[in-house]
DNA sequence: AGGAGTTTGTGAACGGGAGAACAAAACGGA
DNA sequence: TCCGTTTTGTTCTCCCGTTCACAAACTCCT
């Protein structure tokens, strides 16, 4: 947005680029596991499912990391592309609200292997605290603070009824927490300097229904009093 | 894309916009409780979280639903924006894979509440039938075909892991099911009138963590070995 | 060593979406 | 009835992202 300061590696990388990193970075992973240690810009954007030609320009930001003639070496191209993103160490996420959704996220290990470490759980209600939550015990949410600074967590997911939504950001952001990840189907404002990224399944279960409608051309009637 | 009948009211409506729908609505929704009758293209752009000149532009897809000189009716402009998406009825959806995240989904309320039923809880595991999760059985996956059948199901929910998710979505294409929405960290490849969405929470971290270590300028260093 | 074949990196054309700006329309008050 | 005020619907311009197409670069084979 703001004219970056030029110096350092700063260079600029297109927010639709950087959205898709993550995903040539899990098509390299798996390739890897595969034992493949070479690939074309065309494999690699079948894997990532993408035009190899956005594949190619997309990597052409981080540099030229491959081999004309040849294509890119696995390895290498995986770990520039974490580099890059910034989880080649791990950072340390909070998550507020640890009812259904939360509890499954704790518990899921496909956030450990890409880089981020849950560090702490909270939780408003008194009736949860001691609860243990994969591992860790679920701490009250006035705890907040101290986890953020001990631990120097820079993301919080919010996993709380919409209405809690707001409020909670608005302590996160003031015990410093600088990027959140928010399932509550709620706006939520915080400082500019402040990134958030939500997830709405029911949006997108609405854009499904959406085409969905279109496809059966105005009709889905027999169905509803089934 | 291509040109469509133009007959009935086969408007086209730009995918942006189509993403942005749902949230309008639920801005709506929410002023509808509030007791707010009637509403600005500016307030409703600030509850949405967005620039009212576009909201402005969306709506005018939809048809001229506003009154110059007052603003929109916001019951009827919510029953509009319903009915164009298709939430003005039910939509059955079936989920895949009852772990962790399979279980949050089926237990979330807001799905009900936003014109989606889940009728189906599948799992391939035997161990896990006969479970009963928000009061649906989880049957066996083999039992696809006749709950679509039956049911009239369009939509289909994977949360498996990702090896399985291919075939689970084969399998859910070949029963008639044509929107899925996949939560298996892996591409799926489906024939082109089957529609997939994704949602990635892992994608979603490594994005703010790329802006996070963008923020902190190459090292996010210190809390490495806390 | 040289030429044929392959694949990357990028310039350029194209399309779609975002936002500013404004004319048209509705309302209210005199 | 007429004028000022408000707010929509839409046009216009700009920017970002996608895709095509091709020259440059590298490998391998003869
Ligand atoms: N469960 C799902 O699959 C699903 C799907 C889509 C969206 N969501 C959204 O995710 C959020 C969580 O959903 P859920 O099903 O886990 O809800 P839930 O009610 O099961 O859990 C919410 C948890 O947040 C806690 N909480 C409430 N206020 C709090 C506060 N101020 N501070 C800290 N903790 C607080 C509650 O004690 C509870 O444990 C909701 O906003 C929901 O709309 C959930
Ligand atoms: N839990 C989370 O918060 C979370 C977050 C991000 C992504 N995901 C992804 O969502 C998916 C599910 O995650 P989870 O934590 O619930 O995993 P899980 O292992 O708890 O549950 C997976 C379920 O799928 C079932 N299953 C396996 N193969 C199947 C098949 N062929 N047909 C039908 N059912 C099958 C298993 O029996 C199991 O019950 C995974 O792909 C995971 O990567 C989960």
């Amino acid at each position: 947005m703001t004219a970056r300061t030029s110096s350092e590696t700063a260079r600029d990388i297109p927010e639709a680029t950087v959205a898709r990193l993550p995903v040539y970075l899990r098509a390299l992973t798996t390739l890897s596991e595969q034992g493949t240690s070479t690939c074309s810009s065309e494999e690699l954007a079948v894997a990532a499912g993408v035009n190899s030609a956005k594949l190619r320009k997309d990597l052409s930001y981080l540099g030229s990391y491959g081999t004309r003639g040849v294509g890119y070496d696995v390895e290498y191209l995986r770990y520039q592309i974490a580099r890059e993103i910034g989880v080649t160490q791990d950072w340390p996420v909070v998550i507020v609200g640890i009812g259904n959704l939360g509890q499954a996220l704790a518990n899921y290990s496909g956030f450990r292997s890409r880089g981020f470490r849950t560090v702490a759980l909270l939780d408003a209600d008194p009736a949860r605290r001691d609860e243990v939550v994969a591992g860790l015990v679920v701490r009250p949410f006035a705890d907040l603070e101290q986890i953020v600074h001990d631990h120097a967590v820079a993301i919080g997911v919010i996993a709380t009824p919409a209405v809690a939504a707001q409020d909670v950001a608005d302590r996160m952001v003031a015990c410093g927490i600088t990027s959140i990840l928010n399932f509550a189907p709620t706006v939520i404002s915080v400082p500019d300097q402040v990134d958030v990224r939500k997830v709405d399944l029911s949006i997108e279960l609405q854009i499904l229904a959406y085409h969905e409608q279109r496809k059966t051309q105005g009709a889905p009637s027999q169905e509803v009093g089934a």
